[in-house]
DNA sequence: GCCACCACGTTATATGATTACATACACCAA
DNA sequence: TTGGTGTATGTAATCATATAACGTGGTGGC
């Protein structure tokens, strides 16, 4: 897992507002959630998230344009994250493939694809919500 | 391919212009194209969007909120398609694997997961661009 | 002290998407 | 023929997501 002792006072409101809730958040709804401790306008939503992302603590769901924090303390050393998203109760799985990873990285040495950042995300029904 | 002799006027000029467009493109962007040929609201693109998603004419590409003319022409027979997106000229390649597909399946019946419409998407460089 | 750096704050604006309501026309049944 | 249903359309207003532009304030090196 990452550091966390180095955070500012808004990256930490922002991470434990996610780590608070049941699923993904806007950053309009952080914001609201966030007013109470004094933040204002989205930009400081945003700049604290922008930061989270980039050390990993955040994950960016982008079919939701929004953002959970993560769950898995798995350090994501580039691979690519598999998020399954229950569109019921909203609550996300992370799980990573190696055959995954490989079979991506066989197209693009294929077709000779420098690969960067890699989307992928299952929506779908939990076990839960499935029934 | 998917039959597209019935398209309404502003699908059929929605469609052209992702069909002549180098990558994806913007709702408001289409909207500013096609204010010449009479369109006027935002709402007027979306409509002919969701018609043409449906059909699998088009691709909503999530990670730039755009959407993208079906190069392939292949049936999309609700497999997971892979985009890869070149970041520096925009263009976009499609692409299904089957194996990847039998990935997917295999993780989502191990965790009674139902899955519905699955996102994958691949920023990079292109051939082209890597150079 | 001075400067560079970084986080922070504020306002305005750009971009993406939907709600609500009214209009127009094709098609079919009574 | 008339009325009703379904679908496409047009327009305005509004909500949601994201960034640009600019200024402030502390902290550490020098
Ligand atoms: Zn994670
Ligand atoms: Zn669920
Ligand atoms: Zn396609
Ligand atoms: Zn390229």
């Amino acid at each position: 897992m990452t550091d966390t002792s180095t955070l500012t006072r808004n990256q930490r409101l922002v991470l434990d507002a996610l780590e608070g809730a049941e699923g993904p958040l806007g950053a309009y709804r952080i914001l609201e959630e966030l007013r109470p401790n004094g933040l204002r306008a989205p930009l400081q939503v945003y700049r604290a998230l922008d930061r989270l992302v980039e050390l990993g603590l955040v994950h960016r769901i982008e079919c939701l344009n929004a953002f959970v924090a993560c769950s898995a303390g798995h350090d994501h050393g580039g691979e690519t994250i598999a998020f399954a998203i229950c569109e019921e109760c909203g609550r996300v799985t992370e799980f990573v493939d190696p055959e995954f990873e490989h079979r991506l990285g066989a197209w693009c040495s294929r077709h000779a694809f420098r690969r960067g950042k890699t989307t992928l995300e299952i929506r779908g029904l939990c076990e839960s919500c499935a029934a």
